[in-house]
DNA sequence: TCTTAGCACTCCCCGGGCTAGAGTGCTAAG
DNA sequence: CTTAGCACTCTAGCCCGGGGAGTGCTAAGA
């Protein structure tokens, strides 16, 4: 019966750190030349039989080096690997990117995206905030020409959603101001979650006489219901996503295809994220990925909060192959450092 | 000397025909048997030796077949071209694809790379309309938490612009209430070109006592000046930027890459786009296109309008042998439906 | 003068076979 | 238990030659 022992962890980590660098398969005399394990390649030939045997390891075929299985990956994250240190200062400079730009969410979660895909060299996705702890701020009716205003609902931190709707006849100004301080007095402060058809029930006793809220009440609905709002919140931003291409693994056009492919497909990313059960940092390696496609990928994901709460998740998708120590700590560190913006921008 | 008859033209049609369809060089023997020109394939090969000779065709080396040229294109273009019809049926195939989104500028711009995306079979890139020809309609100052506020600009056709600010101190509602009637009473239905600095100056003495304003000036102006505009106004939308690599000429990993890089980088399209004087149809074939990696590339690009006025631009992007019959009829189709939907938005 | 059949020639593509090199597993000795 | 040595295996890369597609040229026919 063969059995771990802490050469072989020595071994094994090595032999994927080594991996991860060359992405070719791992020979005896690399190891033992290479790292100082005082130990001859022939040892070193037996000891990876063994964690072959053990699962932690495959050959491509006979006679050639070897390479981490899925199973040797997440031996190696669980237990073997040192996270690599983020230099103090980077902080301070990915705040100064933020500044750049205006501080709406939308561009927020777009520059986090682009710093992780440059930290890392893969291709970064992130979710901005998506959540039922959103309360509703503000409502402005604005009247545009003939008989078409525009909705436009404030959320809490700063998201806006709009919508221009046609009503049956032009309204007037006093008509809309009143109609929306009505439904401002009534919605001012509500979760998001509780606002339902209940809320608005209740609405529609107090402004009956007004034609225009039963027009209205359908836009409201949209503009309000999470499944519509998740167009905007849930949304992915990719960074990166050709970096994928640098990878050796992927030098094979038809993998490549399967992956851009999914890229446009914002809506398989998002429950990609989803089913994954971020709670602080998470590790998905190879098949343990919900997706067939990306049976050779590895996903690091975390999640991000406001005020404590979680909201969102990001995550770098790479080859199974992936500098784990690297992305690990990149992906802990924007996963802060976002929510410390966020934050401060309450 | 050699010179230009109806035969050659026939034949250089034919050729080009064929390779649209095949991606091979086009043997004399193809030509004859396929396309019904009654003369042997050796009198083809005269004829096609002349079309060399005058810069039309190519050949990849000697005994191969001959392939078009760019000039041979920009005749094909020009002058033999039969365009394809689009079937009735799709214009209303393609409001309905309009209407399952809202109508918000963003969306139909959106559904429409899409469709013109599938239509095709190549890239599309549509720029949303960008102008001066907009007018300002509407601001809107809300107040958030503490000491800020969002700033909502409504311009012409329901575009709709915000940003958040934090003042230096907090604002009463009456505050805010003034300073935006005093700015609407000024600004309203000015064409966007017309508001610079100077009309900021005039307001600037009605309302210097409210300190508000020099806060928001700032933030008016970003808002409210094109640069800024251009972020969302300009914006690019891509339809099926993977559809390139379907094309046998992009099997080259190399290829591919320097391509979809130039996908991520939005500002290199919008100038792409920008630099060709679209009025009308335009089709630019190969290295008569602005951008040294697109010299194996064709674009056909046309303008839309609201109102008669050309607002924005899209465009097909696709190997230099290109299906110019069915891309040119889809670009100009599109154009259409697109300016008739714009229209009626308004 | 233009067209066409015939033919020799050119060049690419593709598959087979061969070699060099890297790496293994096994054996036997330290 | 470790290690040197060795035979063995497998791949990647290279060269080579044949088949095929297509050409240009020539000379005869309309």
């Amino acid at each position: 019966m063969v059995e771990m022992t802490e050469r072989k962890k020595g071994i094994l980590k090595a032999v994927i750190n080594e991996y991860i660098l060359t992405a070719e398969p791992i020979g005896s005399r690399t190891i033992s030349k290479k790292y100082e394990l005082d130990v001859s390649s022939a040892t070193i030939r037996n000891e990876m039989a063994d964690l072959e045997e053990l699962g932690y390891l495959q050959q491509p075929h006979t006679s050639a080096g070897r390479i981490p299985s899925d199973k040797g990956y997440r031996f190696y994250v669980d237990s073997l690997i040192d996270v690599e240190k983020i230099p103090e200062n980077f902080e301070e400079m990915i705040r100064q990117k933020y500044l750049e730009r205006k501080k709406e969410v939308q561009n927020i979660i777009q520059v986090t995206s682009q710093m992780l895909s440059q930290l890392t060299r893969y291709t970064a996705l992130v979710a901005s905030p998506s959540s039922t702890e959103y309360y509703f701020q503000h409502l402005q009716l604005v009247p545009l020409e003939g008989k078409k205003i525009i909705v436009i609902v404030v959320i809490s931190s700063g998201l806006v959603q709009h919508q221009t709707l046609t009503l049956q006849h032009r309204p007037s100004r006093e008509e809309l101001a009143n109609i929306s301080r009505l439904i401002n007095d009534r919605l001012q402060g509500l979760p998001l979650g509780k606002i339902g058809s209940e809320v608005f029930r209740e609405l529609e006793k107090e402004i009956k006489n007004h034609s225009i809220f039963k027009e209205l009440y359908r836009s409201l609905l949209t503009v309000l219901t999470q499944e519509e709002l998740s167009q905007e919140w849930g949304k992915i931003h990719l960074g990166g996503a050709t970096n994928i291409l640098e990878q050796p693994e992927f030098s094979d056009l038809e993998k490549v295809k399967v992956f851009l492919k999914l890229f446009e497909q914002e809506d398989i990313l998002r429950q990609l994220l989803n089913k994954i059960p971020a709670q602080g940092l998470q590790v998905v390696i190879g098949r343990e990925n919900p997706l067939e496609e990306m049976k050779d990928c590895s996903l690091v994901v975390a999640d991000y909060s406001i005020q404590d709460t979680r909201v969102g998740k990001m995550a770098i998708l790479g080859p199974t192959r992936m500098n784990y120590p690297k992305v690990i700590a990149a992906v802990n560190f924007m996963a802060e450092v976002l929510s410390k913006v966020m934050r401060e921008e309450d």
